[in-house]
RNA sequence: GUCCCUGUAGUUCAACGGAUAGAACAACAGCCUUCUAAGCUGUGGAUCUAGGUUCGAUUCCUAGCGGGGAUACCA
């Protein structure tokens, strides 16, 4: 907040610009620090000398309470009544829209999230690609960016030659109406058990998949009924979540678009005929080749791709198209990135937010196979172990199936997002499903813990959010970490954004509920001192505030009750 | 083979190249006549190996070892 002052305080007093001072790692080092060691070389001096030198030079503004040589580093302590005042001033103003700022004004951010297989039902493979893209289309739209985003469907290609060839075959058109996703599993599965034995089935569904593309009435009629039916059953999911979609567009969508992407494409690039398939070679880019056109003639997913991405370029006109997809398919964005450079197509604005996978002990997760945690199960459990400890806690809110709902699926969408993108997670009922320690519940808590003092202290003291208080009273070493912290949560918003990884935000909020957790135990908020009452108060009424606008940044709610 | 990601307490995760490597879970020991104990306090315990760059390396570079993924018609 006042980096940039201490930046030209230091570079007024020794002349020389572009420093770079650093945030302490603890309180004890004050609020800002400049190290000497870079000034040691060319002064030629010890930089604890420097240090000392310096920092009787320079001029104490009024914004800074101390300045203190440690070691090599001047630190500097910011007088915090100045400070405390702003940041509460502004939250409570702000109220749920503190944090948000206007930094996208006019720009378009295309987000492609979620992206199901169509015929398969959502599994817990399904979670990581849901929850961080929509985190991240909060985090966008609450930076002022406008943001579409799109479920990019898996609604075409030789998959749907294997279940309309699985259909044919083994299919029925009452299990079907029974149970439409689990029908189609179960030909799914079925088929890959029998392609083992007989190598031929896949020759049969590709010949199925090209009567697809080639408009065959009986395949299409198939697709379409295969098609609604499982979008039906993913929008239940989705409902659940609470997660929307500006856009179902999945790759069906680019077929009336395939032949003028191939028109294009051959008149700005060399395309040639490989084994059969037509192809953009990119051995120059040690990649192997981009498909236009497989052998049989059918499109390929590159092609439909690559028409989404000419699509979304035009219809769109986005600052940058985000697609959160897994990193098993990082080769494939490579090359279309590649092939979109090579046509002069915006390179720049396309990005892989890639992420790690599930990866499971033993042999819990194929789809293929038919072993799927389904997150649906996932979801309901962790529901329903809400509602379980609800009970034995003697919760307040007792048989409140609402709370239960958000407290459940919060511990799912928490312990997904608060891991760091790239790495893979081993799944872990224990993990996905715990309730204590560094979860959504815990701040689902400390935010219920902020409700109760508010309302007991409206009651006590009548006491109503935009009061007057004198910021003197909020002293404590607590009391001034969560001033910090909240004076933090902006910045943390963009960083959160500039690196695509919502779990900057959740380890943040940790950060806050922990410091916030600390002061309740030490320092009791309603006394018979009605200043500091009031000043206590609203500090507490901004710890909620922030958790409330960061969970929700996040896609999980808050709970009143606990 | 090649390319990408990754390697930190028993386990799961943090740490713009900076100060004594932070948490959580699990273990153990405490704290509920006081604002909700889904909480708080305390104890033990970690940077894969070998080099290099640097005043300073968990972070950057090189090599090796381990884990995951990809590698021409799945998406």
């Amino acid at each position: 907040m006042f980096e940039k002052k201490i930046k030209d305080l230091i570079s007024k007093t020794i002349g020389i610009k572009n420093l770079e001072i650093e945030i302490p790692p603890k309180q004890e080092l004050g609020d800002y620090a400049f190290p000497c060691f870079e000034l040691s070389k060319k002064l030629n001096k010890s930089a604890q000398e420097i240090a000392n030198d310096l920092a009787v030079k320079i001029k104490k503004p009024n914004f800074v309470k101390e300045i203190r040589v440690l070691g090599s580093y001047i630190n500097f302590f910011i007088d915090y009544n100045s400070i405390s005042k702003k940041i509460i001033n502004e939250i409570l103003k702000e109220k749920n829209n503190f944090g948000s700022q206007n930094i996208g004004k006019n720009r378009v951010i295309v987000i492609d999230f979620s992206s199901p297989n169509i015929a398969k039902p959502l599994n817990i493979g399904h979670l990581r690609s849901t929850v961080i893209g929509n985190s991240l289309y909060k985090i966008y739209k609450s930076l002022g960016y406008k943001v579409v985003g799109v479920n990019h469907l898996g609604d075409w290609g030789t998959q749907f030659g294997k279940l309309i060839y699985a259909y044919k075959t083994w299919g029925s058109s009452i299990e079907l109406k029974k149970d439409p996703i689990k029908h189609l599993l179960d030909l799914y599965v079925k088929f890959h058990k029998e392609s083992k034995q007989n190598s031929k089935l896949d020759d049969a569904a590709r010949d199925e998949f090209q009567k697809l593309e080639k408009r065959d009435k009986k395949n299409l009629e198939l697709w379409k009924t295969f098609r609604s039916l499982s979008l039906e059953e993913f929008k239940k999911i989705y409902k659940i979540l609470n997660i929307k979609f500006d856009s179902y567009d999945g790759e069906a969508f680019y077929n009336s678009q395939l032949e003028e992407t191939l028109k294009l494409t051959k008149k700005s690039l060399n395309t040639k005929i490989s084994e059969g398939a037509l192809i953009v070679d990119l051995e120059k880019f040690k990649m192997p080749p981009f498909f236009l056109l497989k052998s049989n003639e059918t499109s390929s997913y590159h092609l439909r791709d690559l028409s989404a991405a000419i699509y979304r370029l035009k219809t769109y006109k986005p600052y940058k198209i985000l697609y959160v997809v897994g990193c098993e398919q990082e080769l494939h964005f490579k090359q279309l990135f590649t092939i979109l450079d090579l046509m002069k197509l915006n390179k720049d604005k396309f990005i892989h937010v890639n992420f790690g996978m599930f990866s499971f002990s033993d042999n819990t997760m194929s789809t293929r196979e038919g072993n799927i945690i389904f997150l649906e199960d996932v979801l309901n459990k962790s529901i329903n172990l809400a509602k379980k400890i609800m009970a034995d806690k003697k919760s307040i809110a007792k048989n409140d199936n609402e709370t239960a709902k958000k407290i459940g699926l919060g511990a799912v969408i928490f312990a997904d997002l608060s891991n760091d993108r790239n790495k893979n997670i081993i799944f872990n009922w224990n993990r996905v499903l715990a309730f204590d320690g560094d979860t959504a519940p815990y701040l689902q808590y400390t935010y219920v813990r902020c409700l109760s003092i508010l309302e007991k202290a409206k009651k006590e003291y009548k006491l109503t959010p935009d009061i007057k208080i004198d910021y003197k009273l909020l002293k404590e070493d607590s009391e001034i970490k969560i001033i910090k912290d909240l004076g933090n949560f902006k910045n943390i918003v963009i960083k959160s954004a500039e690196n695509y990884k919502p779990n900057i935000v959740a380890n943040y909020l940790i950060d806050l509920a922990k410091d916030f957790n600390e002061f309740y135990n030490n320092i009791r908020v309603i006394s018979n001192d009605i200043n500091s009452t009031k000043a206590k108060v609203a500090l507490v009424l901004c710890v909620s505030q922030v958790i409330k606008n960061g969970l929700n940044l996040l896609g999980i709610s808050t709970v009143n009750k606990m």
